[in-house]
DNA sequence: AAAAACAACATACATTCTGTATGTATCTAC
DNA sequence: GTAGATACATACAGAATGTATGTTGTTTTT
């Protein structure tokens, strides 16, 4: 006869280790970083064995693509939840960047998607991850600017690249606790400027 | 009786070898990245001993330490090399971002700087880095702008952070041998919009 | 110029990690 | 209820890091 704790599907078996997994693993490698974090130390905190991990991952590594990949849906569905009616071009945009500010903002991300994850995922992959999980929307912005007319001459895709960037940072700034409004009107002005 | 080749002075072994230690670390990190880049790998390739290493280094981050500030003097003084007298502030401006886009395009400086560095010394100490060897002019430029009357009531701190990052984006772009002039452009564009 | 002191290495070792191989328990399908 | 598959556990091989200790080369002292 089997205790009441058992008979569990295996697909409620599968969903709660992997889960366990990626908790554990998102706590302690916010805190300590990728390379400093052992997979030990990682399946002591799951409770769960070595041999869990690397039965759902391939390697330490997929591990970390499955945190990056959770993160990175977790920021869309809030900035698409955020998305309000739009304005003027400038404010469209900046309505976009103070929603990325706020997702970006809940503790650890920033350290996953701007940190950790290019260095252990690389660039490429990073911006592939970005690509299926809905992070097109900057240039989709300004190629709709684009066609009413504004940014006459500017190469749209390098532009993208370095707004991009420059959200990042700002990003990053404010979630290590720096000056918010600073930043956001740093943001503004930036946008500001190209968008006539 | 000592052979010609030896009679060396300590300050000269002292030096050889470190420059061997680097030479073969910046190879290797270039080439597969710090993590996968053993120190029996680098010290193969530098013709030493692992005591020889972790004599010279504490750990294996302290030689990608010294490595990241090598790079980063080296592309200072690349810079101060290039830089001619003043035009009108976008000029200006640009002619730095163009001369540390150059620097920035020496094979492998952008991993090191803007990729692994960041990771393996996080972000404040390469802030420090980037602090010593010369890395506050763009915010020294903004100020001196902002003494001609532009830039008003933009935050100069921040707005530095912001054109700071999404320079080093396009110069890993444009190390990356994406399109050179349309990231020129863009970031000209940018910068024009600010400077008014 | 020999000896003592010191700096620059070299070697050996203990610990820890990663990934794999193999074994066991739990669930599903028939 | 039994066969097969799936989820997990345990054991192991290889390699890497940092340290401790030994050796060689250089400078200093007398």
């Amino acid at each position: 006869m089997q205790e009441a704790r058992s008979r569990r599907t295996q697909a409620e078996r599968r969903a709660e280790t992997k889960r366990a997994l990626l908790e554990a693993a998102r706590t302690l490698i916010i805190e300590k970083g990728y390379a400093e974090t052992g997979t030990p130390e990682i399946v002591k905190a799951a409770d769960v064995t070595r041999g869990a991990l690397y039965h759902h991952f391939s390697d330490k590594a997929d591990l970390m693509r499955a945190l990056v990949r959770q993160e990175a849906t977790a920021i869309a569905a809030e900035i698409d939840a955020q998305t309000s009616t739009d304005q003027t071009p400038l404010d469209a945009f900046m309505a976009g960047a103070k929603a990325y500010f706020s997702a970006m903002s809940t503790p650890g991300r920033a350290k996953i998607l701007l940190l950790e994850g290019p260095t252990v995922l690389g660039l490429d992959e990073m911006a592939e991850i970005d690509r299926e999980t809905g992070g097109a929307t900057l240039l989709e912005g300004l190629q709709h600017a684009a066609g009413h007319g504004a940014l006459k001459d500017i190469p749209l895709e390098p532009l993208a690249a370095l707004l991009s960037a420059a959200f990042d940072r700002a990003a990053l700034a404010i979630a290590s606790g720096e000056d918010r409004d600073g930043y956001e009107t740093a943001t503004r002005k930036l946008l500001a400027g190209i968008l006539v």
